[in-house]
DNA sequence: AGCACGCCGACT
DNA sequence: GTCGGCGTGCTC
């Protein structure tokens, strides 16, 4: 017998299927995973296919060595999913079957914990001597506790009691696996009465199809999802729920362990790669079947699904931004249709995509227009801060906003103040010759950071020393640019220097629990302002939280993408509904230089489906996704020069495309990428944008002539590109 | 990817 | 003479 073989390496040139012998000793399935003799080495690789004869020359075929562990890790679902990525984002096969094992199992790396218990021998008449009180206090812990961990006894009672209580037998070792299941606190969720819109909701969702499920903040979508996956678990199946990383909050992880207890398992990315593993191993043998976690959760190690629910699917981080790309909704989709079972996208604010798929049927919209609560959503108010210029107010906050926030002061009630973007201000501009300074190596502008007072660059993390002079013209008149959280920090601290100011982005939660941290201490001080970025927008109720304040809301609408305003949009959804989740009544200030672009009038008033339609308008009208695709072809490498050369090579062979499918191609370009450099690697990139008709053709085409093209240089294909850089 | 093979220049 | 630079090509 013979097996095809992926080698797990990641390179082009090892992107294929390699024949063995299959040694007639070991009993080898699809799926496992195998040592092979390569080259003049001894390599991983999967077992993707088993068979009776082999194509390759008999006379240089090898023998599989041996095993990597006893089952097969990759079950067949997973290769066929496989397959559908590879065709779909043209990865390598080595790349995608690591997404679909923890990190932990690679290179021989599978570890078990153990740990030490120590327990008392029965079988032994105690003497302790008198002196020996230590001895004694720990026997005495040990009759009451029957056994204890090596680290704890050791701490209470000191090591030395312990050993010699060891040596002389008085007390026995046992060695237990531990599971470094990660610790949430369940709370005792009591099952709630479901109101008419989640009722109708969950008798809705029957059919094995894609429903989205479109509910208003706080429509209560989680007991939905809860009661679903109640339902599947009570049919036999299992279940996968997408969540975003940063909604995977204590709170929301505490719910669902308190009502599936163990049977849940979490997979994100605060975890030990050891957690990791022993989550993936409790999915992987059915102790646990529920798989809750980030956007690789979708990859969990269950068969046999009964749903597969992606919460807050509108989510950028859905979409995987570095190799291996790829999209959650496509592989949910896929591994939806091969477990026949329904997948459930809910969001209060669904992508544009997502929405017009339900629109024209693709999809089942399944509307949830009430609050659970009854509330009324959190009025906004638009301040024109051009008005406050005119006004003589230049400054960070309006006075409406500065209003509000002595109000919420006054009243000991909490404000959260939403910024975006991170750092004190993003760049540093010389005001005389306009030079900002930039990273050495990646061509982006650095990001000045207060509390280090350096300059960073935030794609590569090079630090780079504050400029006192301009280096171009000599200038001092060196400033920084725009808002960050921590010049908002700084602000308020000057103007409210009695109340308490917490501070809330990527670079304040960089530790495991500091998240947590940051959360606590803002709950237990009033009053309080929360300054922070995307973070701050997400999943967490505070009672005591009245104003949310909005301070530029524009930035996120000045990005050269075609999704800024839907982005912008469904920021403004999200922050907002952060402020009177209790029976306080929340108000919202949102600052902006242009209070008359569309996208506010809809978000000031929640209504979504008139966003929709503008959007709708705008992206059918300028031929724009949905209703085209965006392919971006990026090439780099350290020598600018062969990148520049390999792309005109493709830019000409993709041109004779263009005449052949002149009626589906709309734009066809290539250019320096926006960032040029990054990490010391040259970027050069085609776009093309076309018509979805001839789409699959068109995309295949184009792997063809790059793949004979660019052979040893580093490619990658991206559809309908995030943001370009 | 990583290793052997091979064809050039520089040196104990 | 031979040691070592890295360009090329191959791995079932």
């Amino acid at each position: 017998m013979f097996a095809d073989v992926i080698i797990d390496q990641d390179a082009k040139a090892l992107d294929k299927v390699f024949e063995y012998i299959i040694p007639e000793n070991i009993d080898i399935t699809i799926g496992m995973r195998v040592y092979v003799p390569f080259s003049t080495r001894i390599l991983q690789g999967f077992v993707v296919n088993i068979k009776d004869n082999c194509n390759y020359d008999n006379s240089k075929v090898k023998k599989i060595i041996s095993k990597v562990e006893d089952f097969s890790a990759i079950k067949p679902e997973m290769l066929k999913l496989m397959q559908f990525m590879a065709n779909k984002y043209h990865l390598k096969l080595a790349s995608i079957l690591r997404l679909f094992l923890p990190s932990e199992m690679r290179e021989g790396k599978v570890k078990e914990l153990f740990e030490n218990y120590y327990y008392l021998n029965k079988n032994i008449d105690f003497k302790i001597n008198k002196n020996a009180i230590k001895q004694q206090q720990l026997l005495d812990y040990l009759s009451e506790k029957e056994k204890e961990k090596s680290s704890v006894l050791a701490d209470l009672f000191g090591y030395s009691a312990l050993k010699s209580l060891f040596e002389k037998k008085y007390i026995l070792k046992e060695q237990q696996k531990i599971k470094r299941t990660p610790f949430y606190l369940s709370t005792n969720t009591k099952k709630v009465q479901l109101n008419y819109g989640q009722q109708n909701a969950l008798n809705s969702i029957k059919e094995n199809r894609t429903y989205l499920l479109h509910g208003v903040t706080g429509s209560g979508k989680t007991e939905v999802y809860m009661n679903l996956i109640e339902n599947v678990l009570k049919a036999g199946k299992n279940a996968i729920m997408l969540v975003p990383e940063i909604s995977l909050t204590p709170q929301i992880m505490s719910n669902f362990k308190g009502r599936f207890g163990e049977l849940v398992a979490v997979l994100h990315s605060g975890l030990s790669s050891g957690e990791k593993f022993d989550e993936w191993k409790r999915l992987f043998s059915g102790e646990a079947r529920i798989a809750i976690g980030a956007r690789s959760a979708i990859f969990a190690p269950l068969d046999n699904l009964g749903i597969i629910i992606v919460d807050e699917e509108h989510e950028q981080s859905y979409i995987s931004e570095s190799n291996p790309r790829y999209d959650t909704h496509d592989v949910a989709e896929f591994r939806a249709k091969e477990n026949n079972c329904p997948l459930v996208l809910g969001s209060a604010t669904p992508s544009i995509d997502s929405y017009e798929k339900a629109k024209q049927g693709t999809y089942k919209l399944i509307e949830m227009p009430i609050r659970a609560n009854g509330k009324e959503l959190p009025k906004i108010q638009i301040v024109d801060m051009m008005n406050e210029i005119r006004m003589g107010n230049s400054g960070i906050f309006s006075n409406q906003l500065l209003a509000e926030l002595i109000n919420v002061i006054n009243n000991k009630k909490q404000a959260m103040i939403f910024i975006n973007r991170r750092g004190f201000s993003s760049f540093m501009r010389c005001r005389d010759c306009g030079y900002i300074a930039k990273c050495s190596d990646c061509d982006v502008s650095l990001v000045y950071h207060r509390e280090d007072n350096r300059l960073k660059c935030h794609y590569c993390g090079k630090q780079f020393k504050v400029l006192d002079k301009c280096p171009k013209c000599g200038s001092d008149k060196i400033k920084y640019g725009a808002v960050g959280t921590e010049q908002v920090v700084h602000k308020l601290k000057e103007l409210f220097p009695l109340v308490k100011i917490l501070r809330m982005d990527n670079d304040t939660t960089m530790t495991k629990n500091s998240h947590q941290k940051i959360l606590n201490e803002f709950k237990n001080s009033l009053p309080a302002i929360l300054v922070g970025t995307q973070m701050i927008a997400k999943g967490h109720d505070f009672e005591n939280v009245v104003l949310v304040g909005i301070v530029d809301a524009d930035q996120s609408l000045y990005h050269a993408d075609y999704r800024s305003t839907e982005r912008t949009f469904q920021l403004i959804t999200q922050v907002a509904g952060r402020a009177g989740r209790s029976e306080n009544e929340g108000k919202v200030i949102l600052q902006t230089y242009s209070p008359k672009h569309y996208v506010y009038k809809f978000a000031s008033n929640y209504d979504y489906k008139g966003f929709f339609r503008k959007e709708e308008n705008i992206r059918e009208t300028a031929q724009f996704p949905p209703f085209t695709k965006i392919l971006r072809i990026l090439f780099s490498d350290f020598d600018e020069n062969y990148v520049r050369d390999l792309l005109k090579i493709c830019y000409t062979e993709i041109e004779k495309l263009k005449t052949k499918y002149s009626d589906d191609i709309i734009y066809f370009d290539a250019m320096k990428s926006p960032i040029k450099k990054i990490m010391d690697k040259y970027r050069y990139q085609i776009m093309l944008r076309y018509k979805l008709k001839n789409a699959d053709n068109i995309e295949k085409e184009i792997f063809e002539i790059v793949d004979k093209t660019a052979s040893k240089s580093s490619v990658f294909f991206e559809v309908n590109p995030q943001n370009l850089s």
